[in-house]
DNA sequence: TTCGTTTCGAGAGCGGCGCTCTCGTCTGAG
DNA sequence: CTCAGACGAGAGCGCCGCTCTCGAAACGAA
């Protein structure tokens, strides 16, 4: 059963690709607040009621850049991580200079992910594999440092409630980190992401814009939190 | 001189402050995504044109609203602080408690200050100084801190850029930090709000939610990173 | 090949939005 | 008292998301 069988089927997924295409365009030009199903279709040569045939809201075209912005993310920082050498604090700074890089090529998507929900609220079930790739990045580089002893900071004891979700996360990930180290994976993910945005959304103007000094020494100074030893780096 | 002299004056400053407060109503029910300019006209029973007497546009009246939830939580944080005793990581403690008590029961404002600018991006003047009394209660309680000796963690060198924009920082809040501390409680502040963001935005459905225990673990090693002696809450 | 079903694009239209302009009216300063 | 300025109401412009209807085209089964 070929996906793509009939003449049919074979338009109605190229079209439905050109669609995300010129919305992704419009997106990273005017940001998601002002995208407009109207537009893409003008910009297609279509009417815009034909595009429902296709999505059958704006939110849901939405939520498809909100994937693929996941994804973009996520492929940027796997990458980096590759490429980095087997030190872990390399590693480290290289996925985390590839979040910041992405986001600064990237702000609208970033912002689309990382910033205000865009409507109500939502979180469709789709996008949290996606979403699952950049702290699956982090947490695998803390994990073979963990594996290889490399982790200097003592484990101490947590919150119940705490250790508990910990444990959930390594039972999901498949990742066998220490739950303090855990943890402070998810702290620093947290900082790294906080700072991303206040460097985007204008939060650092007056005080640490450009922000790249600042975020060098953030990224160290987070490496050395979770335990990951010096290297030439640094 | 006073501010109110005539009936229309009266009136006009009164209708301000009635309009605002209607669309502060509208903000916290459907966001500022949501917030329409017609629909404050209605709810006070005017027609939409009128409106445009007190606020030139629909982002006029949403950069008041944003100067608002910027001393709302400005005043919750500075509360919080002259309530903590004096024992420097008690009111870290309290400071990041009122921020994120604060933003969780005020989501959208959290999110039209700290989440995706609302229009393109724009950033008036007007905003800096609400906008600072949050980090500027943050350095206060390291810069008592540090006065008092009492901060452990030794100074280490910057890089060039970086020291400078300390001491840029320093020289506009005339808040004494050493520069190491000072950078450090930038990271702590971007943690901070990246941690409560992606606790509002949901980034942390399926790992550490409900946050409570995490947040609290969080406080604490952002208190050590910085360097505040432990006290008996910790 | 024929025929009924499904899919599709186009068009008109609904209600809502931000914003502008015009026009009477009312107010308050000189 | 007068007249300039402030004011609210109304109509209207060009957007927007979304719905519904209609005729044509594509398709699968007979």
């Amino acid at each position: 059963m070929n996906a793509s069988r009939t003449a049919r089927d074979r338009a109605r997924a190229e079209l439905t690709r050109e669609i995300k295409e010129e919305a992704r365009r419009q997106l990273a030009v005017e940001g998601a607040q002002r995208l407009s199903l109207r537009a893409v279709a003008r910009e297609l040569g279509m009417v815009s009621s034909a595009l429902y045939r296709y999505f059958p809201s704006r939110d849901d075209l939405l939520t498809h850049l909100i994937i693929d912005a996941y994804d973009g993310v996520g492929a940027a920082v796997e990458a980096a991580a590759a490429q980095a050498g087997d030190h872990p604090r390399a590693r480290w700074r290289a996925v985390s200079v590839a979040a910041r890089d992405w986001a600064r090529t990237h702000p609208h998507e970033f912002a689309l992910v990382y910033g205000t929900p865009v409507p109500g609220y939502e979180a469709p079930q789709d996008t949290v594999g996606p979403a699952s790739r950049v702290p699956i990045a982090l947490l695998t580089t803390v994990r073979d440092a963990a594996a290889a002893g490399l982790i200097t900071v003592p484990e101490r004891p947590l919150a119940p409630e705490l250790a508990a979700q910990a444990a959930v996360v390594t039972e999901a990930t498949g990742l066998d980190v220490p739950p303090g180290a855990l943890v402070r994976t998810v702290i620093a993910w947290t900082q790294l992401f906080g700072a991303v945005g206040f460097e985007l959304f204008g939060q650092l103007v007056g005080s640490m814009d450009p922000a790249d000094a600042f975020f060098a020494e953030a990224v160290e100074r987070m490496a050395d939190f979770i335990g990951f030893p010096p290297d030439a780096g640094e």
